[in-house]
RNA sequence: GGAGAGGUGGCCGAGUUGGUCGAAGGCGCACGCCUGGAAAGUGUGUAAACGCCACAAGCGUUUCGUGGGUUCGAAUCCCACCUUCUCCGCCA
């Protein structure tokens, strides 16, 4: 969330801000908060100083207590009664205002940074930069949900039987190309400096809130209501919480994390063409990387991790696109993001296989996560995340762009991980 | 799942007949003195959030696992929850 003293003190700038991520109610949102936030610190004032009488007296009366004058300490203890009522009622008063700031806050996306193109949706997004060479398919391609069968690598309808659609099972050759990528993918990041995590694959409440899942989009996640627990959408949940609460040193950053993990999202509302075979699953394997940095090198650090994407995409030598996501195409909580698109040729469409964004301090401040900058003083730092990669458009491309009458070669630098070159 | 014992500041660790306790002491850390330099020694300082205010100094409020309660006053008493350890049970 954003942080209330930003707004109170750029109030105009905000707003324009906002208005350039199409967020519609700006002027009124804004309006609301710093109303809310007034009568919150004109609240705890009166709280402030009314405590401060009460707890002179309190001493007072412990000291006449151990002087033995207890006559006079009674006298005392009736002043206290009215002082008590009144700071009780201020207390819930400022306890509410304090929930509405929050509340309020966490309804305001975050705002966007300067070299985000104006826009309002897809086609609005920039493309960047284009790379890789465009595949040449016969007329009688097959999209990969053919191919898959075909080759028998991967059953969406054993799937629906054991638990519903979306959940593939993947077999034999396809199977074990998962499992190549996966380590390809974890390999490349630590060679790129990450620290691998294993993190949980359910996470708490808090967790939730903390990277922003919650309260908006509590109907995108699978819930286990005995032990309320949160099955994860993004390894991003649990690796960013590790951070949540934290107070780092400025010799801790900058932070570089990667995790391989399941996700699961319950993708409500989405149907049709778009869903079909792996374009979107429930269940779907992704490596996700996480920095966390000073402020002033996190823009840096969003182009290395940019780099490190392209990297994977190059050795996979699929043909892909960079496109900077405009004002209205952003998520919520991002300042900054590239989306990567894979051709497939079959489908002759681009999929997008990596979304990777600054949050500059906007999960920070909801998360606390700080660290003592050279000077010692506190700031909140910034945080990143990009999927480097999500496995099932991957393998969709692969599939696809890589189909010849022999079978679908596998891209060399893969062979090593996969101990074949080729899917008959 | 059952029984018992704990959860105090960056760490260790006092404090539980409620009363100037944000909390002794130690370690660590920072700065200074000492030294040719260092170690040792020695002095001072060393939490966060929020509010007033100039995001200064200063002052105030809150925070001793979390949330409630009792009380004029709670780290200290009561209740619930979370969590750690030990023992038992069960088990990949």
């Amino acid at each position: 969330m954003l942080q209330i003293q930003t707004i109170r003190e750029n109030t105009a700038e905000v707003i324009q801000k906002l208005k350039k991520k199409h967020f519609k109610q700006a002027e009124e949102s804004i309006e609301t908060v710093l109303n809310l936030d007034n009568l919150r610190r004109q609240t705890q004032k009166e709280l402030d100083d009314m405590l401060t009488e009460t707890n002179k007296i309190s001493k007072e009366i412990g000291i006449l207590f151990q002087q033995g004058k207890k006559e006079l300490a009674d006298e005392l203890k009736v002043k206290t009664v009215q002082f008590k009522e009144k700071s009780k009622e201020l207390n819930l008063k400022l306890d509410e205002l304090e929930k509405d700031v929050i509340q309020k806050l966490y309804t305001i996306p975050n705002l966007p940074a300067d070299i985000v193109p104006q826009g309002l949706r897809a086609e609005d997004n920039e493309v960047v930069a284009q790379f890789g060479t465009m595949p040449n398919l016969p007329e009688d391609a097959l999209p990969h949900w053919e191919l898959t069968k075909k080759y028998e690598i991967i059953d969406f309808e054993l799937g629906t039987k054991i638990t519903g659609a979306g959940f593939p099972v993947y077999k034999g050759q396809g199977a074990r190309l998962q499992r190549a990528l996966i380590n390809f993918f974890l390999d490349k990041a630590a060679a790129n400096g990450y620290l691998e995590i294993q993190p949980p694959l359910m996470v708490n409440e808090a967790s939730a809130y903390g990277t922003g899942q919650l309260p908006d989009k509590d109907a995108q996640m699978y819930h286990v209501d005995l032990d309320n627990l949160y099955l994860i959408p993004t390894a991003e949940v649990p690796v960013t919480n590790i951070y949540r609460d934290v107070i780092l040193n400025i010799n801790d950053l900058p932070i570089k994390n990667v995790a391989y993990s399941s996700c699961f999202r319950r993708e409500a509302g989405s149907y049709g063409k778009d869903v079909r075979g792996l374009n979107r699953l429930h269940q779907f394997d992704k490596i996700e990387i996480v920095q966390i940095q000073e402020p002033q090198n996190s823009y840096a650090a969003l182009e290395s991790m940019c780099a490190h994407v392209r990297s994977l995409l190059d050795a996979l030598e699929l043909p892909y696109r960079i496109l900077r996501l405009c004002g209205g195409d952003m998520g919520f909580t991002s300042a900054l993001t590239y989306d990567f698109e894979v051709y497939s040729a079959a489908q002759k469409r681009w999929l997008e296989v990596s979304s990777v964004s600054n949050f500059e301090s906007y999960q920070a401040n909801r998360m606390k996560l700080r660290y003592r900058d050279a000077n010692g003083k506190m700031q909140l730092a910034h945080t990143l995340n990009g999927s480097a990669l999500a496995l099932p458009r991957i393998v969709a491309a692969l599939l696809e762009n890589n189909q010849t009458a022999e079978g679908i070669c596998i891209p060399k630098e893969l062979q090593a991980y996969t101990g074949f070159s080729i899917i008959q």
